[in-house]
DNA sequence: GCATGATATTTCAACAGTCAAAGCATATTT
DNA sequence: AAATATGCTTTGACTGTTGAAATATCATGC
């Protein structure tokens, strides 16, 4: 087994690993990645509007709206108008959404942070090294990457 | 911005990288990302059944109709009986569907694989280091992956 | 004050991908 | 031959996704 090889397959697992945690989610939680990161950005405020989380996500309003239903349905979030402005919707987490939250499993990117912290060093400068090396190599372009890494946040960059 | 928030970035490039890969396929080759991995297991051998592509993909054989379906209906492949057996389907890829495989873009393989060879034999062996070391970071168990970098085989590893 | 255009959201119709369950045809085992 | 196993497709359902059209509400210019 050559090198190329061993780092196929270790790219491989890393993005599965995202594909996995995904799952998890999906088990304990109740609610589909996709929503679970919906679910995340209304959290991290309270409340937020349809706007920002499609642009957050990269996706169209319509989608959100679709995924604001289904958790709506679930009890996770309530919709309100603004009294502000009045075209805009406020969407805002519920109890149980919050604890849908705070339930869920360590995320991929808590994991990383955690590792990563306790590592050397040397380790830590080798890994981001090799971290930059590797998206360099794959994406040949601009990425307005911010430092969030989540599953559900790599989606459609269209109408950016 | 510290390491951590590096490392997520770079992180999340390879991520997306992998997702924009998706794109330029179905641009350039009219096919879907999950249509053109199924091409390309096809195209391998020239001929393949059903279930083969459904254990290399991880998916249902349910799934893998559907999506022959599709590729049958643009062309790319045709089903046949076989003759041994007659309970199994031989897809066989045709010209066109060749064409499309031989026409699509770089894959995200072939890019890693022609930049990793150009490297310095001690930038290869930090690489494949960091890698495994970060693969290990994210997933916590066992996983078969094997020496395949696709966007699409990245997917349910249930019914294994 | 109000017409015009911009903005925020939702509704609708349509895909792709996915699966479980059920059905069908064919092999293999007993 | 009967029972069981295998390979595949069909059916019905659900999530995620979008573009286009509809609705409601600002915001500006005149």
């Amino acid at each position: 087994m050559d090198r190329i090889d061993t780092s196929l397959i270790a790219l491989r697992r890393i993005l599965r690993a995202t594909e996995m945690f995904g799952r998890e989610i999906t088990q304990s939680a109740g609610v589909t990645p996709v929503q679970f990161r919906v679910l995340q950005i209304i959290g991290e405020t309270g409340q937020t509007t349809a706007k920002t989380i499609a642009q957050r996500m990269r996706v169209s309003q319509a989608t959100v709206t679709s995924l604001v239903d289904k958790l709506v349905r679930e009890g996770m979030v309530l919709r309100e108008k603004s009294t502000l402005d009045r075209r805009q919707t406020n969407i805002h987490i519920t109890p149980k959404g919050k604890k849908t939250l705070a339930d869920a499993p360590d995320p991929l990117q808590q994991r990383f942070v955690r590792k990563f912290s306790a590592m050397e060093d040397w380790e830590q400068a080798m890994l981001v090294a090799s971290l930059e090396r590797i998206a360099a190599m794959l994406d040949a372009e601009d990425i307005d990457a911010s430092p969030v890494l989540d599953t559900g946040d790599i989606k459609r960059a269209s109408e950016t």
